[in-house]
DNA sequence: TTGAAGGGCTTAAAATAGGTGTGAC
DNA sequence: GGTCACACCTATTTTAAGCCCTTCAAC
């Protein structure tokens, strides 16, 4: 492929004189194989330990693929493992959103607590959400924080348990029909009780 | 870690042994559970109850090797066997973990890295010695997360100092191709679908390095590609009766896996396909879509040097300054406030970002067949993220010298007075 | 309030590792500031730099830049990977004589610091949840306060000994500067913080030389210095001798340093970088 | 059936530190 | 078996680009 231009092209540094590779079996005849060129990023001359480096290039040889054919044993040769933890968050409604402010102005940054808060949500999605919010709109984080509002859990729980419950709604409504905009009702003053 | 005769998962006692890959597994009869998940030798839970002999069979070593050592070493071994490596890879490989185990950033490492170790070190071998094993491939062969083989596999390369030759995905295209179904006609494929393995992998060949050199190729993941350039190479020998057949039945009928990215490069080389199709004087005049230029790959493919340089503005590397000047180091620099200049770097960004590229470029929109060019570009460049960064985030006044006087008032801010620290004690109780 | 005043004179030198490097007889800080002092055109933060007396940086008064003679100069480089250092220091040469290359014109931002401060007493980080409303405390999950103040936005953290890490800021002015203020949460708190010892122990920054780079190229005439995993990460992580930085390097042309104790380090490394990569960015 | 979009993970660095895994002695 | 000296989890920050997953919108 492009490997030898790519070799080539590399400018920089000419002086290293320095070569003493005992590799020189191999030469460049391979399909890919790693210059020698011992360069040096910065300037200097690095030679590196024949030790490590030296075995490396010589195990190289001509297509050992091709050779030793045998491919993997059964199954498919080769896979694309994709596991992962599925962490999914769902997405914050604009009434989520709001009573995560709700929820900032009342306690401060503990996201642990804010994160009891909220119980369908663990920690690290309220610290995200914080993270987020600091660079998207972090005159709205500012301002929660400064406004300072009692720390009332029972109220905070209900209004959102209400917040909740009419996302739910809507989302079902819209899936049945297309109703056009039912609203109303979704958030009644939450401020006002402020107290 | 796994209990010891008992299943972690559901409690049972009765496991039993199970073959994989011609290794032996202990899994729960019960539930299912994999109790010596990972291991193509003895488990660490089987070591448990083969301790005496291990530890016989190791002070009756040489070298008296740790039993840690040993237990690599067979791993290391058994490996290479069921990979059906060549005889020589062996002896490399169990030379590298005996070299990491020496290490003093490997000696204590949690025996979950340790039994990880010894894979990392055959696909080490494998690297060196142009054998396309994947990492996927021996993850699943080891039951290893990814992220844990990634972070030992990292972490040996930097201690060891090794220089591991990238996956080529040459080598990659040819064994993967070759446990492709449609090319061996004893399935049961429809004739239409079967295809001779030497010109697919002649014409994928191409396809990738076309991908390769219109920037499709670096920083992604080596098999999407090669699925999606196999898939393509496939339609266009015969766009008759494959054109209509979508990439998850040809990975279904292949019997591969679909790689989710396939889809995205899939998409991108036929971007560039048709980009350069529009280039092919004898196709102007006719108007290509991504499903008829899948009939000319192999005309593309024969003048590709030339029609990418045709299809694609080869600005990008030269120049590249017409605005060089004014991105990035300017906006900070310039006014002589202090890094916080951004300010208003970022304002003027967001504002031309929209049409396309700022860099000078005519537009970047769509191809218009011998229309405006767009450079040939990594697609990371051509559809950079929509907010390269957000808003100038404060930068109020000059540069702090980091002594300035700190106002009490500022800090009483953060603090809670008496009356809330009280409320606040209460509430947090309750929770 | 000063603080520190005496840290400065001796300072970190020793770059991290095991122990096992080697090192300079002179200081990387000291070779910064002749650097620094070399060269510093470009426009920019000549201004900003003032004060401040971190260590290399208050002296010299400096703006930060590079310096290049090193290309030219092949310096014998400690060399090889970073585990065998060869026993010789390698010092040298740095000759700041001629800057031969010119400089790239593009300067790397500082995106983060990461700094530490040791408040000099033991703290009782319940109390201080209990009555900061900027702070977090779960002694379950991890065994310090985080705290946050909103200007310079940074984060800290705060452990029972009275050490602290602050992390976020721009600037080592900026990160001073607010760990001064969490100093004076904690004091007000009640404690008797003092503002021992304070070091900036990390920089990360970034910049775009605007051009895409083959990073299979990169990776082959560089190997020694450098690992490309596709599989793993889009970007080339390439470990610098001389100055000790960290690079990811992106085929977008995008760059990210980190390591650094000084901002030169920074500088240097993204001057000695930056023709390499004008070597890789044509596609043949 | 597609895609786009949004959110979060991966990688590097560095300090802080308790609890526990790990293996040599 | 206890000590020793690391590993290494939790946590914080920040940038880069790719990938994963889910949801919701046009077709």
């Amino acid at each position: 492929q492009m490997k030898e231009q790519e070799e080539k092209s590399n400018p920089d540094h000419e002086e290293d004189e320095e070569e003493e590779e005992e590799n020189g079996d191999e030469s460049q005849d391979g399909p890919l194989l790693v210059p020698r060129v011992k360069v040096a990023e910065d300037g200097s001359i690095i030679l590196d330990e024949e030790s490590l480096t030296v075995e490396v290039l010589r195990t190289k040889g001509p297509c050992v693929v091709e050779e030793n054919d045998p491919i993997f044993e059964r199954g498919s040769t080769t896979t694309y493992s994709s596991f992962r933890k599925s962490f999914y968050t769902k997405p914050w409604s604009n009434k989520e959103t709001d009573m995560f402010f709700l929820a900032i102005s009342m306690v401060g940054t503990d996201f642990s607590l804010i994160g009891r808060l909220f119980p369908h949500r663990a920690r690290a999605e309220i610290k995200n959400k914080f993270k987020r919010e600091e660079k998207a709109n972090g005159w709205r984080i500012d301002k929660a924080f400064k406004e300072k509002r009692p720390f009332d859990f029972e109220f905070f729980a209900q209004l959102l348990e209400k917040v909740l419950a009419d996302e739910e709604k809507r989302k079902q409504k819209t899936v049945k029909s297309q109703k056009p905009k039912e609203k109303k009702s979704p958030r009644p003053q939450k401020k006002s009780k402020a107290k | 870690m796994a209990a010891r005769g008992r299943c972690p998962e559901c409690g049972s006692a009765a496991l039993v042994e199970d073959a994989h890959y011609a290794q032996q597994q202990l899994v729960c009869a019960a539930c299912g559970c994999v109790l010596s998940e990972g291991l193509l030798t003895t488990t660490y839970t089987e070591e448990e109850h083969l301790r005496e002999v291990a530890y016989s069979q190791s002070t009756g070593q040489k070298e008296q090797l740790s039993r840690c050592l040993q237990r690599g070493i067979r791993r290391v071994q058994d490996l290479c066997k069921v990979l059906q490596l060549p005889a020589a890879f062996e002896e490399t490989a169990v030379s590298y973990f005996q070299r990491a185990l020496q290490l003093p950033a490997f000696h204590l490492v949690s025996l979950e890295k340790k039994e990880l170790l010894g894979g990392c070190c055959v696909f080490v071998t494998c690297r060196q010695h142009s054998w396309p094993l994947t990492m996927g491939t021996i993850c699943s062969l080891l039951y290893a997360k990814q992220e844990l083989f990634a972070g030992v596999y990292l972490s040996l390369q930097k201690e060891l100092g090794l220089s591991v030759p990238a996956l080529s995905l040459a080598d990659l295209v040819t064994t993967h191709l070759s446990s492709f179904r449609l090319c061996q006609p004893t399935a049961n494929i429809p004739a239409p679908f079967l295809e001779d393995k030497e010109k697919l992998l002649a014409r994928t060949l191409g396809i990738v390095e076309l991908a390769s050199e219109a920037w499709l190729v670096t920083g992604r993941h080596p098999v999407p590609i090669v699925t999606a350039a196999a898939f393509l190479a496939w339609q266009s020998l015969r766009p008759g009766p494959r054109l209509s057949c979508p990439l998850a039945r040809f990975c279904r009928l292949a019997g591969v896996d679909l790689p989710p990215p396939a889809h995205l490069r899939l998409k991108e080389l036929l971007e560039i396909l048709l980009g350069m199709a529009s280039q092919l004087s004898w196709l102007r005049g006719f108007t290509l879509d991504k499903k008829s230029v899948v009939k000319h790959v192999g005309d593309l493919l024969q003048h590709r040097v030339f029609l990418l340089k045709r299809a694609f503005s080869q600005q990008d590397g030269q120049e590249q300054q017409d605005t060089a000047p004014g991105q990035d180091s300017p906006g900070q620099e310039s006014p002589g406030q202090d890094s916080m200049g951004p300010g208003s770097q970022d304002k003027d960004s967001p504002d031309k970002d929209s049409p396309g590229q700022d860099s000078g470029c005519p537009s970047a929109g769509k191809r218009q067949p011998g229309g405006t060019l767009r450079p040939l570009l990594p697609p990371c460049l051509i559809h950079p993220r929509k907010r390269p960064r957000p808003a100038a985030p404060s930068a109020p006044g000059p540069a702090p010298t980091g002594d300035e006087p700190i106002s009490d008032s500022e800090i009483e801010e953060y603090l809670r007075s008496p009356e809330e620290i009280q409320a606040f004690g209460r509430a947090k109780a309750w929770l | 309030g000063a603080m520190t005043p005496g840290i400065p004179i001796f300072s970190p030198m020793m770059p991290y590792g095991t122990g096992l490097t080697p090192q300079p007889v002179q200081s990387t800080n000291s070779l910064s500031i002749l650097e620094e002092q070399q060269r510093q055109q470009q426009q920019q933060q000549a201004a900003q730099q003032s004060t401040s007396q971190q260590a290399t940086q208050g002296t010299s008064g400096q703006t930060p830049q590079l310096f290049h003679s090193q290309t030219l100069t092949t310096a014998p480089l400690p060399g090889t990977t970073p585990l065998y250092p060869s026993p010789m220091t390698p010092m040298t040469p740095i000759t700041p004589a001629t800057p031969a290359s010119e400089s790239s014109g593009i300067v790397p931002q500082l995106q983060n610091i990461v700094s530490t401060v040791n408040l000099g007493c033991k703290l009782d980080l319940k109390t201080i949840a209990l009555r900061a409303r900027n702070a977090e405390y779960n002694p379950k999950r991890f065994a310090a306060v985080i705290m946050r103040i909103r200007e310079p936005r940074t984060t800290a953290l705060i452990f029972s000994s009275g050490k602290m890490v602050c992390t976020g800021a721009k600037s080592e002015e900026q990160s001073r500067l607010a760990a001064r203020k969490y100093a004076r949460v904690v004091q007000k708190l009640g404690f008797p913080a003092k503002f021992l010892d304070f070091k900036i122990q990390n920089m990360v920054g970034s910049c775009d030389v605007k051009f895409p780079i083959r990073l299979e190229g990169l990776v082959l005439t560089h190997q020694q210095f450098s690992s490309y995993e596709p599989e793993l990460f889009p970007g080339l992580i390439y470990r610098m001798i001389k100055p000790r930085i960290v690079l990811l390097i992106f085929v977008s042309g995008k760059v990210v340093l980190t390591g650094a104790k000084v901002r030169a380090e920074i500088y240097e490394a993204f001057e000695n970088i930056y023709p390499i990569l004008k070597g890789f960015r044509k596609t043949t």
